[in-house]
DNA sequence: GCCATAGTTCTAATATTATCGAACTACAGA
DNA sequence: TCTGTAGTTCGATAATATTAGAACTATGGC
């Protein structure tokens, strides 16, 4: 369906990561998915608008944090654990390790 | 002399500490003191402004990363290692130990 | 084909952030 | 006291980001 980009792992930006993740709304997606392992769009919504999720489910995706790819007619949405550990290792841990 | 706010380890906020590192310029800042231990503003500064120089350090100061204070007419800058350790453990090596 | 569902994209409004000049404060030395 | 140095604060502007409504796309089921 529609041709997500999802940068390779060499193209991952460290601020950009940072950034991703320094958005309460994208940190808590975040830390959702990985406790699931993997969810659509509307399940982690939160109750906002959806116009709202998509843009920081994209905001995710193109820091590198989050694939997506269409099954039926959801988005399923999963962490780049490999990759983010590949090019960032223990980066991503540490930060979902953290307590409010 | 100026009464800098720095806060409490125990109201440092992960979204902020986040959002503090996620400018390329307040990461190098960091870096470099991580590197050097403790600097001035000034030798930090990479050719910019004092003004430009001086938000990147309060804003690295109010998310807990750095403390500043006065020598002199210089104002010495060092990362709170130890408080950042206790209130994010890992977290700030996690990041400074990435490259680019 | 028609309809509902799931998300995206477009667009505009608002808010937050970055940048930098200029005026200001604090301190040290002559 | 006058001067220079180090940084802060103020104020304005520009750049980015967030939010959300509305229109659109794609898919599945009837």
């Amino acid at each position: 369906m529609r041709p997500y980009k999802h940068p390779a792992a060499s193209d991952f930006v460290l601020e950009r990561l940072l950034h991703a993740l320094s958005d309460p709304v994208r940190l808590e997606i975040v830390r959702r998915l990985a406790e699931v392992g993997e969810a659509s769009c509307g399940e982690l919504d939160g109750g906002r608008p959806k116009s709202s999720v998509s843009h920081h489910f994209r905001v995710l995706r193109e820091a590198g944090l989050v694939c997506t790819q269409s099954v039926g007619t959801t988005h399923m949405n999963s962490l780049r654990r490999q990759e983010l550990d590949g090019r960032f290792p223990g980066l991503l841990d540490a930060i979902l390790s953290q307590q409010d």
